[in-house]
RNA sequence: GCCUGGGUAGCUCAGUUGGUAGAGCAGCGGACUGAAAAUCCGCGUGUCGGUGGUUCGAAUCCGCCCCCAGGCA
């Protein structure tokens, strides 16, 4: 298995981009991010992305690539990666895939189905009829074209049930149909996967600390700049944790509600790690390299 | 030292005429296929400051003690 392709997986301040970068520097992998908000360019401080010295010590791919607005999603970053993974291979260098974005590694290890784009008129007009209609009535059309996804979608999820809406009317085909052929796009046994791990309460330390730092850095400046663009505030990046709270509150309130939505952030990404993840090797985040590559060794 | 007001969940507090307690926030658990830092679902986690007493029964009533905040000295 040469060159390897490593992913690493973690929770937001476990530590990933160093230990990556660490990696990188010692096997002259390149490093390929997988994280949803770090992809956008307006977005530095607040996701915490490497520095330009960092980036310097080591290719990175997929970070600070995109604009604040664009719409980026799991499709195409898969397609992406994908992309710079092949781009990898021919140059025989190894590849580390690293981040906290857990949807993004299932599409690489797991697979995503290739529903075709749905355009976006026919999002907006199914926005505007769930709106509409209610939730109930809404569920109740949807179950005639995909029973499936409506007896499945958690009573509240709005996103899902539009999705599963949109991609029928965009492609004549319900949600579950395209789900069910899906394949993986890295095959079974072409990557080592490791999961970081660290205490809960050190983990809600390190958290702080680093909302700590972003403060003192410029989060403010950071977000007022992103809504100086005057963007539609739907847009993924401005959905990014800190936006709102810099944007519509005084500075030590918006500290401490980014603070706490950064820890729920946090406990979400490791239920996933958890549950969707649980066969991958796990390394304690704070034995550093060498527990991290006998974990990916293993 | 005296007076008053308080000590109930991690925090801020509610608690009817005595029937072993409940809200908000925080927290915890979970779901997850193209917005995923998204979108959702679920869960009170408790020596009611301590100790005696009254009572069938005390967070609620009485005594004593401890602690906190004001006030008077």
């Amino acid at each position: 298995m040469f060159p390897p392709i490593w992913l690493i997986a973690g929770p937001t301040a476990s530590g990933k981009s160093a230990l990556a970068l660490e990696l990188a520097e010692r096997t002259g992998a390149e490093i390929i991010g997988a994280d949803s908000m770090q992809l956008y360019a307006d977005l530095s401080i607040l996701t915490a992305r490497p520095s330009a010295a960092e980036e310097a010590r080591a290719p990175h791919h997929l970070i600070g690539v995109a604009d604040a607005a664009e719409v980026w999603s799991v499709g195409r970053w898969l397609t992406e990666a994908m992309r710079v993974l092949g781009d990898l291979r021919r140059r025989g260098k190894g590849a580390i895939v690293v981040g906290g974005t857990g949807l993004y590694f299932r599409a690489l290890t797991v697979g995503l189905a290739s529903v075709p784009p749905v355009p976006p008129g026919v999002r907006a007009a199914v926005k505007a009829r769930y709106e509409a209609l209610g939730e109930a009535a809404f569920r109740e059309r949807l179950a005639s074209l995909d029973a499936i996804a409506a007896a499945r979608i958690a009573p509240g999820d709005r996103q899902r049930l539009t999705r599963a809406q949109e991609v029928f009317e965009a492609s004549g085909r319900s949600l579950t149909d395209w789900q069910a052929d899906t394949a993986p796009a890295l095959a079974p046994g072409q990557w080592r996967g490791l999961v970081l791990t660290l205490p809960r309460a050190e983990l809600y330390r390190r958290i702080d600390a680093r909302l700590e730092t972003m403060n003192a850095t410029g989060a403010l400046d950071e977000v007022k700049a992103l809504l100086a663009r005057g963007l539609d505030p739907g847009l993924p990046a401005m959905k990014a944790l800190g936006v709102a709270s810099f944007a519509h509150l005084g500075p030590a309130e918006a500290l401490a509600e980014a603070k706490t939505e950064t820890r729920r952030y946090a406990k979400r990404q490791i239920a996933w790690f958890n549950h969707q993840m649980a066969d991958w090797p796990r390394a304690d985040a704070a034995g550093g390299v060498e527990a991290a590559l006998s974990a990916l060794q293993r």
